[in-house]
DNA sequence: TATGATACTGACAAAAAAGTAAGTATGGAA
DNA sequence: TTCCATACTTACTTTTTTGTCAGTATCATA
């Protein structure tokens, strides 16, 4: 979580993201989590966040929050707050959240089609 | 490199990249280097070791190294050995590599338009 | 006989990402 | 008045990824 900011490492993470698209575009969909959240965003509108938990099996409270917080902060989903208690809080994809749609479609496609040629 | 066959960490993995075509996608291009490597190999056909090293600004030999190997064992570059001293070895993608372009040219799109607004 | 060019290797260290476990706050229902 | 459900926090540990640095092999050329 606390990134060294003058890391060779972090150096030359910055130069890839500020130089490349593809590397930019991985920085904010990339690691473990992510896409999994934004794919069930995509199929299911809007949920909230023990729902959400439920389908992201294996995730730990603390990988769910500082996911999401991220995707937050990014711009990719919007956290709706239900003034209640218990709370309630639903996640849902904002429009730039949307528009990664069709890079998720193909790299899924991709990703079935040659699961089975590639053993790992 | 070791990797704890099941850790946690690893069963995670695991159970995404085999029950979800973007995390195996992701587990194949994700990380620092391999989408660079992929990119240049797209735009330049066949490059040398050191030719493509010299553009993967920042990286070390053993990065270089590791990750070509991977991309190797994936089936996505060729690495075509000319049995000449001074060594010279030259890698290119596969036809499964440049299966990936698609992909990569939407991410490249995606970022380069979205860099602006999201600022990290 | 020493040097140079190229493509690597290997042992080790630092940094980053992911996981664990035990909390906190709220207010209505039992 | 204690308990419950939900959405988080926080301090800490483990695992994984990335980087450093000093090698190695080969043979033609100086």
């Amino acid at each position: 979580m606390e990134r060294k900011a003058n890391s060779t490492n972090s150096i030359n993470e910055v130069y890839w993201t500020e130089n490349c698209g593809i590397a930019f575009t991985l920085s904010v969909i990339g690691g473990r989590w992510k896409i999994s959240i934004l794919s069930f965003l995509l199929n299911d509108k809007k949920l909230r966040y023990s729902e959400l938990k439920k389908r992201l099996v294996g995730i730990s409270e603390r990988m769910m929050i500082s996911k999401l917080k991220e995707l937050e902060l990014d711009g990719l989903v919007n956290r709706i707050v239900h003034q209640q208690v218990p709370p309630k809080v639903e996640y849902e994809l904002t429009e730039l959240g949307h528009s990664l749609k069709d890079i998720l479609v193909l790299m899924d496609k991709w990703g079935e089609n040659n699961m089975m040629k590639i053993e790992e």
